[in-house]
DNA sequence: CATTCTCTGTTTACGGTGTAAACATTTAAT
DNA sequence: ATTAAATGTTTACACCGTAAACAGAGAATG
């Protein structure tokens, strides 16, 4: 992956591009929007490169292909939840008061970055190597949540299995946010909230 | 949809192709594995046609094109889900005990079909009319989770947001089995078995 | 200053894709 | 036997991802 990332010179940040946002992340965030909305296949790089008023083959002088590009969307959301699951860990509260937060927290994120939800998880990868990257890194973020769990088991003094409370709330997290987001515009939720606070008490009971 | 459904005539089951099994059959089995395999958007008309020995072509007499053809093996997906939540639901015992029943005859099929699954439920469609008539048929089987879900409070005598209940009850099922499917190559599952009636329980506690 | 080099863009070209259109053949109906 | 329908094939086209070659604009070096 030798491209893409040698911004290390001197004072040249904006030039006379149409707007002073480095071009590649214009090209990431009209990616995004489009593969959200029309779907990862359906977008050609041709198309993507009208929409930001480039030629189509300047998107890979920063990202390898299509697919690397892709999983770039990738690795900011996963950035983003790591960031917020980080900061929400050093909010005070028992560990089951935290670990319910960090779990509001990010359904929240979701819920307010729906594109960035249906490109990262709605968006099944081509089997490869890409692929296998991008689970990789979902692992660090999978990291917080075991380690909240594990916690709020040692604060009980109760013995669980780590790996299936983990993925019983990664399965409840998905449910939610994809059930929200996919049908936000189809079936009128009475309460999304009182949903949402529903699912993380149920998931989260056995630590009480 | 004017197309390949009129095998009305008299006796000719046959022919002469490789196999007596219809071609329309066929090319739907063929597609569904390569499609689980190798992805939807990976897999070329031409690619399907050679591996069943036809040309690409021969493939439009049957399906109108790419997109009805996953909707097809979608279609029938469900299908067989509906099939046995109908006969699931006819089984003897409490509300309680059926619905339970459910869930669990519905986590076995997708676990025993992971092909099935992953193209009908981890496959995403460009969005569209084909994609929204395949959200149309899935509500057939929701309806059916409704139904179990309904009977269960009114056996108990309680109110609960019956489509709130039956959405968390599909989350649980697509969880399980996403991460049953997907992760069974990877991660050693300790105990699959006592993971999935955990979470059947846990969704379903509120009916005890 | 002139020269060279590195970035970052463009244009062109190639093999693969979904599928419309026209044609061919095999089977059923008259 | 003749017609009509069903079911296949071949050809053709517009679009796709992207490799390759080229072009210019600063920065680095003399």
């Amino acid at each position: 992956m030798p491209v893409a990332q040698k911004r290390v010179s001197t004072t040249r940040p904006t030039k006379s591009r149409r707007t002073q946002i480095p071009l590649r992340d214009q090209i990431r965030d009209t990616a995004r929007d489009l593969f959200a909305r029309e779907g990862y296949e359906s977008v050609s790089m041709r198309r993507i490169g009208a929409e930001i008023g480039c030629s189509p083959m300047a998107i890979y002088r920063h990202y390898e292909n299509k697919e690397e590009l892709l999983l770039s969307i990738c690795e900011e959301t996963f950035g983003r939840m790591i960031q917020l699951l980080d900061k929400t860990r050093q909010t005070p509260g028992t560990r089951l008061e935290v670990l319910r937060r960090c779990v509001q927290t990010i359904v929240d994120f979701h819920l307010s970055h729906p594109n960035h939800y249906k490109v990262t998880f709605m968006t099944v990868m081509p089997p490869g190597p890409v692929a296998e990257r991008k689970v990789a890194i979902g692992q660090h973020a999978m990291d917080r949540l075991r380690l909240g769990v594990r916690e709020c088991a040692e604060a009980k003094g109760i013995e669980v299995d780590v790996e299936m409370a983990a993925q019983i709330i990664r399965v409840a997290i998905h449910g939610l946010a994809s059930s929200l987001i996919t049908t936000s515009k189809c079936y009128p939720w009475k309460d999304p909230q009182r949903m949402k606070e529903e699912v993380i008490a149920t998931v989260t009971r056995q630590f009480e």
